[in-house]
DNA sequence: TTATTATATAAGCATATGCTAATATAAAAA
DNA sequence: TTTTTATATTAGCATATGCTTATATAATAA
């Protein structure tokens, strides 16, 4: 739990972000590994476009980070924000999103330019 | 945690119908209480109808359930809801709006028809 | 019965949302 | 330099959302 609880509407603001399927899905991804935008287009089979827009969303609320590294621009879980807790709470209560990386990773799809 | 979790896209309409600042206050409040819709009308200081409408899609959703008692219908927050768990995780990182219930009861003004 | 009270529902409307299609930008490769 | 690749942005549009106003319903009181 943060030490101090945001204000209900912040909260509720994060809420309606994550009562998207699209986007409850890129954060659940998120969590544990960097992604690129190329790869959730695969995982979700959505538009590069409207991945993007999602994305735009949650770098707006400051719930992702985004990292460039040459060609692709990386996304992860920004934990400094004010509800990571609680985000991290919800996401204990969703199926698993890993599995269909680690497709990606044996078909050697994954993006790794370190 | 529930024994089993439920899909990601039934755990994004929960949290979408919780990503608004009105319907996470009443489900706030119905965790510790029931209370009728005219308690609702009066803490959020919205219109009868509307508070009407939130209860309504809350109830759709099987998140609380209703009890008549005369002319008042009371509600409560459903524990067998398969993501309520989930819900009390939320709820724990939202600020405790009993405040202003426990005004009511001071002012005399909260329902109880026991 | 009629009137009152608490709540639900329906219609209408302004705004928000999420998609597609097209275009722009930025880094790397040729 | 030009081209390619990955991503972002914009415009347009159909649908969803949340409110208000008006009306309906259900229980109780007079």
């Amino acid at each position: 739990m943060e030490k101090i609880k945001p204000e209900i509407k912040d909260t509720a603001s994060v809420l309606k972000l994550l009562g998207d399927n699209t986007r409850l899905s890129i954060v659940s991804l998120v969590q544990n590994h960097e992604c690129c935008v190329c790869e959730f287009v695969e995982l979700l089979e959505m538009s590069q476009s409207s991945v993007s827009q999602h994305l735009r969303k949650l770098r707006d609320a400051g719930l992702v980070k985004e990292k460039r590294k040459g060609h692709w621009i990386f996304y992860s879980f920004n934990r400094e924000h004010p509800s990571a807790g609680m985000v991290e709470d919800i996401l204990r209560h969703v199926p698993d999103q890993n599995e269909k990386l680690q497709q990606l990773e044996r078909d050697g799809l994954r993006i790794n330019c370190d």
